[in-house]
This record gives structure tokens, sequence and C-alpha cells, in this order.
DNA sequence: GACAATTACGTTGATATCAACCTATATTTG
DNA sequence: CAAATATAGGTTGATATCAACGTAATTGTC
């Protein structure tokens, strides 16, 4: 049976649909962030990723993956760029020989403070034009479809 | 010079990023409707394209693009696989030799309708668990970073 | 009407994203 | 301790994303 599909429903998903619109948004901000990162050589993937690796002890893999809320292949992939770069090493874990750590070079972390103050603009930049619309309540919405609650 | 970088720094980072929080969410959800749409054959990004195109005058790629705040390439390479499945069939405009229009076929709605109640049980779920968060203003911060105010 | 600027789109190359399937290692259970 | 189960990660294949560069058609200017 052929099936119909009401204008109205169309309205709904295009004035309603959270997945659409946040996919919308993180393409436009990632494309923002980008630009301003290109000086640096980072992409705003790569710098939220070597972020996350600026610790004393280099996190294991699977926990970085879970921390972006991301597919543990796609943060596989992610790292070889890097790799190549010499701004990430990974390293076998002595303790469980399943796991990986990801550690942060000092090429790394020195890029990756060189990429700040772009950041750091981009980012006041930002919440300057969202004004009234309070960063954070958005933020908290955005971890909750992250995080679940 | 050896830069530094601050624990202080990572942490900023980590709890106030909207670029980060944005992608992070944006992959969370979309998995999410990926799941409940596969049942229909479509991602979420396929459905929110196919979506765009139902109305009654095919419109032009650029226009799609825009609506969709995607970069006109990206646009044309997700339309392959659409083409190639006969869900969408791209058309030249009579009036301008330079656009294309980009038609919903039959096969395209009727796959797309099918997809709706999965679409909205998903939707459904979402808004419930975001609760008092209200989805409205989420939505008001996600379009200002999308289309600038 | 010729020519410059603009607009609409495509192709290529690099990276990003995930599901499905696989291996190796650790942990639990009997 | 042996077998079953769970965990950590990799590989492959398909799609998604964009910048840089290029082409063709339209519009604006003189």
């Amino acid at each position: 049976m052929r099936q119909d599909l009401p204008i109205t429903v169309t309205h709904e998903v295009r004035d309603r649909c959270l997945c659409l619109h946040l996919q919308r948004a993180a393409r436009a901000i990632g494309r923002r962030f980008d630009e301003a990162l290109r000086e640096s050589g980072l992409s705003h993937g790569q710098f939220s990723l070597l972020m996350a690796l600026n610790r004393p002890d280099p996190p294991a893999l699977g926990a970085v993956a879970q921390l972006l809320a991301m597919d543990r292949t796609t943060l596989t992939a992610n790292l070889k760029p890097l790799e190549r770069r010499g701004l990430v090493q990974v390293e076998p874990d002595t303790q469980d020989r399943r796991s990986r750590r990801l550690r942060l070079t000092e090429a790394g972390r020195d890029r990756l403070a060189r990429a700040v103050p772009a950041w750091r603009r981009t980012h006041d930049a930002v919440d300057v034009e969202l004004g009234a619309l309070s960063p954070d309540q958005l933020r908290a919405g955005l971890n909750a479809i992250a995080f679940g609650v």
C-alpha cells in the first residue's frame, strides 16, 4: 500500500526534530571552530581529543571514547593522523594487555597550548551571540542528550 | 618556546566548550535515531534530507544545503546513495541551467512515510527524558548556533 | 553587447562516523 | 583449574563532512 505523507508532518520535523537541529548546529559550530583553529593546524575534533588527553596519566582508548560519546572505532580512526604527526602516542597498558593508553606527546601539548587563544576567542564570541539564551542551560540539555540525563 | 598548558584550561574546555558538547550530543542522538530508523532503511541524515524534499516544488540543491546548514558538496555526496536507490531524482532546472532540482520520488516519499512512526516514537522519548529542560529553549539555542541568532 | 563579477554546482583528497564482524585478554562460574 | 562470559580493541565497508580548486551559466556594468 502506498503511504501518504502530509505536509504537516514535514513541518513538524522541520520545526521540532531535535536530531535535525542538533546535527545542523553541530555542523555550523564545527565549521566555525575549524576555521578559527586552522592557523593552529587542528580541527575542532582534534582539539577536543587532544584536550581530553591532557592529564597526568594517559587514559585508555575506551575511556576517551566514552568521554567523547564516540564509537571506539571512530576514535581509533581519529588517532591515526595525530599519531602520524607525532602529537599522540599509543602505548600498551602493562597491567591489562588488551588495553591501550593514549599519551599526549610534548609536540601535541605544545600544539594544543598554542591553539587555546583561538579557541577562547571563538568561544567567547559564540557566548555573546547566544546572549540571553544561557549557554549553561543549553549545555545541560546537550549533556542530557549525550549521556542520558 | 615550549608552551605550558594548565589543567584548568582542560577543565574549562571539558565543562564549557559548546562545540565539544554539541558534537557529543549530535553523535549520541544520531546513533539513537539511526538505530530507531534502521528498520526503515534510512539513517537520521537521510531521513532529514528526504523530509526536506517533501514539498510541492522540488527545491534547488543550494537551498537545501542552506536549510540543513550543510556544505553543498556534502549534500552532493549524500544524494548519491539516495539516487542509486531511487529515492531521489536530480533534475536540471529549465529556468537556470546552473541549478539542479531535487525531487523526492514516489518510492522516496513512501519510504519516508513508513519511517515517520519510528521517528515520532523516538522523538517523544527524547522529549520525555529532557523533561524540565525545555526542548523549546534547547532548539532556540541550537538554531542560534546553526544560523547565527 | 562585451567583460567582469557573481552564482550554482562538481570533483578530489583528507578526515570523521558507525555497524558488523573479528581477535586477544581478563574475569567469572562451575 | 577449565569452560563460559565479558571486556578492550582492531579491520573493513559504507556513508558523512568539508576545503580547495575548477567549470559553466547568469547577472551587473560600462
